[in-house]
This record gives C-alpha cells, structure tokens and sequence, in this order.
DNA sequence: TTGCTTGCAAATGATTTGCACTGCT
DNA sequence: AGCAGTGCAAATCATTTGCAAGCAA
C-alpha cells in the first residue's frame, strides 16, 4: 500500500519494524486521530469512520501504541482517549474544559516550556529521578459553555 | 465521632455538608490518602487498612468524590487512583517512574508555579478558554530503578 | 502457502449496584 | 424509630481474546 505524505511515510516504517501491516483499518483510525484535535475515545473513533469494527479498533489502537504510533491517556471518563505518538507530532498539552467534557489540544509558548524543561530535570535531580517528559492538564471551561 | 486534627475537622464538616458521616471506614481511607506520598489504586488501599470491605471503599471513595474531600485520577493502569483533593493538600504534581510503574507527590518551585499559573491564564484567554488549575505529570525513571 | 487481519461472539476484570442487616443518633 | 453505613452477591460495561475466514506477499 502506498504511502501519502510524510507521515503516513513514517508510520508506515514504524509498523513494518512491528511485522504490522498499514492497512485501511488503520489508515481510518490514524486519520481520525490527525484529524480530531485533540485526543479521542473509541466511540468517537468509530463515529468518524464507519467500517470500522469495534474489536479491530481496540486491538489496531493497541498494536499501535506498541508500535510507538499511538499513545493511550487516561482521562477519568468513562471511555480512553487515544492521540498519536508525541514523535509524530508537535509537543502540546491540553485543556480540559469540566463543563462540557471536551479536550483540545493546545501548544505552550516556547519559553515557557524551555523553562519548564530545565526546572523538571532539575527537579528530578533533586529527587533521584531521572526525567524524560511531561504532560500538563489544564482544567477549566470553553468561555461559550454556559456558565 | 470526635474529629482529631485540623484535616480531620475540615473533612467531618465537608462530610457533614453531604450528610455523610465520619465513619471508621472513611477515616481508614482517609489515613490511607494521606500517609502514602502519592495516588493510591484501589487494591493498594485496602492492603494499608484490613477490615475495609471493597465495595464499601470503592462506594466511600465516590461519595468523597463527590463531597469534595477525595480526588479521583486515571492514569493509564488497570486501577484508577486516588488522593486528597488538592483544597486539603499543598498544590503539588507527579513523578512517574515509567520502569516501576510508582507515582509520587512532588511540589515544584513557587517561582515555577507562579510563572506557569500566569502563562495558563493568558493561554486560556488567547484559547477562549477560562482556566482554574492545571495538573502536571512528569515521566521518567527513578534512579535506583535498573536502566 | 504463509502469515498478518478482520469481525463476531464469548470472556475478562474493574467498578457499580441491589438488598438485607447493622449501627448511629 | 429512623436514617446512614456496611458487606455480600449479582450486575454492568469497557476492553480483551479465541477463532474461523479473508487478504496480501
């Protein structure tokens, strides 16, 4: 199967490195996550795309996620919400709006995050741990939800 | 049931706000929250106080939820976690070993969190977006975890 | 032909709930 | 007496897995 862009290039590699195939079941669920803007449960997935089914999405979104290609958080609700792999795409974070559940995904200013990066190594090193990433939730409300 | 420390007060009258009672169950949990450095599952708490039945903590943990006093976190494992809620705690963030799999409470530098609080608020104003708190995980590893 | 994929149906396992009993107040 | 709390057993529901059939190299 031929890949498109650059993306689909890359991801197809990281597949292949797994004995994964890109397959059209897969193509569906990564568009859908490319295309959400910010990170998606199963049902939403499933939503976007028809022909998908429900077992093949559970067990596509974990080969990927092995395969570094999708990751996987946990946001109390009821559903898991899927995104993919950070390498994949630029650095962000995400807020969390606590009226109408909805998440999306923002990118913090440069400088904020260059410091932020030497205070976490730092941090950790006063902790003996060794730091590789991080991840920030900000929580609040979309000013057009009802107050 | 008499409360013991300034904590205890402040949860008999959240409770009490709920019509929930300060119940020796709810200590247990409670004690279980507060003495372990960080997010407990659900099968480690009732490790840290026999006599807990695991339908009544599951149960006492979501009407403490719900009452303001206890906080409910997913991240990723097969349990969900729990801690105080942040009003009866120091504001502070995670450590995640990604080889042990442990989450400890860590509290960042003052001059860190105010900075961060300020760029939170005016991203949420470029967002559209009213911002009330933000959560931080940090990954990596411990050092005295094998490489 | 070999091996990865798929979808249905059945299994799993964390969490929730119904209910009868116990214990405050 | 009158509710709130407890624990057991049964129910729920997201997610996982077994398996037989489909498809690509």
């Amino acid at each position: 199967m031929a890949a498109t862009s650059e993306l689909d290039r890359t991801i197809n590699e990281r597949l292949g490195e797994h004995d994964l195939r890109y397959t059209r079941g897969r193509r569906a669920i990564v568009d859908g996550l490319r295309t959400a803007g910010g990170p998606v449960t199963l049902p939403e997935l499933l939503e976007l795309s028809t022909d998908l089914a429900l077992s093949s999405a559970y067990r596509n979104l974990s080969l990927m996620e092995d395969a570094g290609v999708v990751r996987r958080l946990a946001h109390g609700g009821d559903h898991a919400r899927y995104e993919l792999a950070e390498v994949l795409t630029e650095h962000h974070h995400h807020l969390i709006c606590e009226l109408c559940g909805s998440i999306r995904d923002v990118v913090f200013d440069a400088e904020i995050e260059a410091a932020l990066e030497v205070a976490l190594v730092r941090l950790g090193r006063a902790e003996g741990f060794v730091t590789h990433g991080h991840t920030i939730d900000v929580y609040g409300h979309c000013r057009t939800c009802p107050a």
